[in-house]
Parts: C-alpha cells; sequence; structure tokens
DNA sequence: ATCGTCAAGTTGACGGTGTCAAGTCAATGC
DNA sequence: GCATTGACTTGACACCGTCAACTTGACGAT
C-alpha cells in the first residue's frame, strides 16, 4: 500500500464509509457493470486493505445496493420537480412514467442491480419506484377519472415502465427504435389510456374484436381533432 | 474421479455435450439459481473433469445460454396450442399474452437469465419471445382491429408483459395480489385496450382528464352489459 | 508523563470460482 | 505394429468473498 493512510481516530469510521461509497460509485460508472465492484477493487481506490470495507457493509451485496441507493434521492426529486404545478392528475402521472424512465436509462447499472436482479425480499429500491407512480395513480382515482384499488391499477403502470426500460437496458442489441423516447411514450399513451378505460368496465366485459374497433373508433373520432396535448 | 468413464470413441463427442446440458439443466431446476451453475458442479455431476466442459462450450456464460435455451420450444409450442383455433385475432393476442406470462412464472430461472441480465447484444431468447407476441399482433393489424406497424405495438405488449413477470420474479417479496393471474390479467386488459384506443388516435392527441373519462364513460356503458367475455 | 483500553485497519489464509497449457491415453487408420 | 488423433485429465494461475488473528495508534485516566 503505497500512501499509507493517517489512521482515522475513534469515531471517525463514518468516513471511510463515505469513501468506500464514493470509489464504488466511480466503479460502478467507470466500467458500467456490477461485476467491476470488486470488494479488492474499492478497496484499492479508497486506499485501504481489502476486510477493511466489512468494517461498514457486511458484504458485498450490501455495499452494492448502498451504492446503488443513493442516486435514488435523484429520482424522488426529479419526480417532485416534474409533477409539481401540474393540474391535470392524469397529466401528472404520464409525467411521472416519463421521469421514471429517464431515470431508468440514466443509471442502467444502479436500476439493474435493484430491481433485476433475484434479491431475497423485496428491494427498497422497487419499493420507492413503486410508491412514486402508486401516488401519481392514487391522485388520479381520487380525481375520478381512474376507478378501483389506485394500488393495483399502479402495479399495471409499473410494469408496463418497467417492461420498457428494463428490455431496453438488458437487451441493447434489440431492434429498438433509434429514439428510445419514442417506446417510451408510446408506452406511457398505451398504459395510460388501457387503465383509464379497463378501469371502467367490469372483468370479462370486454367485446370481441370487431365491436370493439367500432367503439373505440367512435371515441377516437371525437379526439382526432387534437383537442389538446399531452404533457 | 471414482466412477471411471469409459472413455468415447472419437465422434462421439456430442453424447457428452448432452449429458452436460442435462446434469446443468438438473442443477438449474435443484437449486433455483444460476449460481448454482458452476463449471465444477456440472462436470462433477456429469462424472468428468472440470476441463472437459469447455470441449463442448466455450465459457460458463455459453453453457448457461445454452440450457436455457432448451426450455424455450415448450414456449412455441404452447402458443401454437393455446392460438390454434381461436378465430378472434384480439382473443388470439390476449391468450399469447397470458401463455408467455405463464411460462416465464414457470420457468423462472432461464427467464431470468435469457432476458433480464445485461447481454452484450441481444440474447435469442428475446428474439423469440417477441417474434410470437408480434405475429398474434401482426394478425390483429391484418384484420383491422390494431393500426400501425406491428412492430412498435408490438414493442409496447411486450414491455407490459415482461414487466409484469420480471418484475414478479425480480421482486418476490413486493406485496402482490395472492393471485398472480389477477395481476396478468390486469396487464394484460390494460394493454390490449390501450394499444386498441391508443393507435387510433394520433400522437399527442389525447384530451385533458376530464374529457378522456366522459369519453371513455361513454364508450364503456355500452360494454358493461358485458356483450362477450374474452378468452 | 505513562499506562491501559479500545476502535480502526492490516496480514495472511481458506475455500471457491472461471480458465488455460500441457500431458495422458485409448481407439482408429495405414 | 506404429503413428495419429480426438477425448479427456492433470495441474496450475489469477481472482474472488470472507474470516480469524494480529497490529497500531489515538484517547482518558491516573
Amino acid at each position: 500500500m503505497g500512501a499509507k493512510r493517517t489512521k482515522a481516530r475513534p469515531g471517525e469510521g463514518e468516513k471511510l464509509r463515505e469513501e468506500i461509497l464514493c470509489a464504488a460509485d466511480a466503479l460502478l460508472g467507470e466500467e458500467g457493470t456490477d461485476e467491476a465492484l470488486t470488494l479488492r477493487a474499492v478497496a484499492r481506490r479508497t486506499g485501504v486493505s481489502t476486510p477493511s470495507v466489512y468494517a461498514h457493509f457486511p458484504s458485498r451485496d450490501a455495499l452494492l445496493e448502498a451504492v446503488c441507493l443513493r442516486v435514488w434521492d435523484e429520482l424522488a426529486h426529479r419526480m417532485r420537480e416534474h409533477a409539481a404545478g401540474v393540474a391535470d392528475p392524469m397529466r401528472a402521472l404520464s409525467r411521472c412514467a416519463r421521469v421514471y424512465a429517464r431515470f431508468a436509462l440514466d443509471h442502467p447499472v444502479q436500476y439493474r442491480v435493484l430491481l433485476m436482479r433475484p434479491t431475497g425480499g423485496s428491494s427498497p429500491g422497487a419499493l420507492a419506484c413503486f410508491r412514486h407512480l402508486a401516488d401519481a395513480t392514487a391522485a388520479c382515482v381520487r380525481a375520478g377519472i381512474l376507478r378501483g384499488e389506485p394500488e393495483s391499477l399502479a402495479m399495471g403502470l409499473w410494469s408496463a415502465m418497467h417492461g420498457c426500460v428494463s428490455l431496453m437496458i438488458a437487451q441493447p442489441g434489440f431492434d429498438w427504435p433509434e429514439e428510445p423516447e419514442a417506446l417510451i411514450d408510446g408506452v406511457i399513451r398505451m398504459a395510460g389510456l388501457g387503465t383509464a378505460l379497463a378501469c371502467r368496465v367490469p372483468r370479462d366485459a370486454i367485446p370481441p374484436s370487431a365491436e370493439l374497433a367500432a367503439d373505440l373508433d367512435e371515441v377516437a373520432a371525437g379526439w382526432a381533432t387534437s383537442r389538446d396535448r399531452t404533457g
């Protein structure tokens, strides 16, 4: 260990914890994959011996989870920023969804670690993601635009958004539209209109294709003049 | 190695390849996670030395991918079985989606390995999954029920289905409905109705919440009498 | 000023992993 | 009967997460 570390005084152990998190974060950012987050690599980068990490994190997985969770505050921040002052709750919901997708694509490694890996139970990252969407959904229900259990409706919306971004993250070689926003917007429209429509009709009350098409043509005719634009 | 293997004659190398795949498959099934698929474990189970695996698979990842792909035929089989003889293309599509979800939940390890892991490019498993849904979607477009590029529409449907099952696989501790089919059916309804409706109106032509609610109430009123049941 | 205490870090090791280079060995073709 | 060759093994390398035991240095009390 070339550069000798000045030993921390008692009570300053927290400082090293922060340094470790920073090193881990930088490592993830540079290598672009969680496999690069080796205990030895992060220790070397922090200028400390490998087992020292165990004084602050019980295992590699715990460190990985901790460093990935760090960026989650940004999601909450962006959500508030973009949904604030949007009166129409459906529009606020769609903005939430768009922010969600952008966030996932901006932090693919962290998103993957917290949401696309088999955790024993459920990751705190997942719960946070869901809560944001569920809150915006609940607002729509309160406003009478959506109907039913908000949590159930939100699960559907969450599924659609998560599926969209997680596929783009895990299958970058797939033939996606060159503009990711195109797919994202499409999914938001689909999910938004879909839940709005589906929560109005009772289970198993969907007409066969022909009538379905006719009915939807009718309602769509009214919108075709572009009475308004979605935010 | 206790039990001596009778050495294979030239040209019989393929046999070992099959044995390795079987051992790997059994290992995945028993342990329930791909981390259990160790070269040493599969070699031990096959009764062969560790590096022998390299004669048939270039790397651990290749073996993992190969063994997970084995079960993919079942998906195609189930699709054909359930969609055959369904005249209504929208109903056939929803059946496809349901089969897709069941398949994923029935083979969580394989699904995870092939669709929820960062592959350099795009996994063949992903392409197969997408194709099934895309074909059923194209049938709906041909029948005039859905409109637009079938591939684009299918991507949205795929996102919804994949999001649903991949979340349930990766976050088993989340507060899902005790009946997974409930969420799956909900997502199928949402996605089906959503694409049917969204592909009828031009981009950015969605009315604000109040009018949206009114219009959808109107069309839903016609369906409330349960004119038909979706398969 | 010195000593004991105790948190903070280090050393060294263990068992496990994927992977590779070199060697062994039986079956085959000539 | 001999060389060849494909199938497989041996042994090693570098790396990994993790743990037990040890060292070190700053502090409070005397």
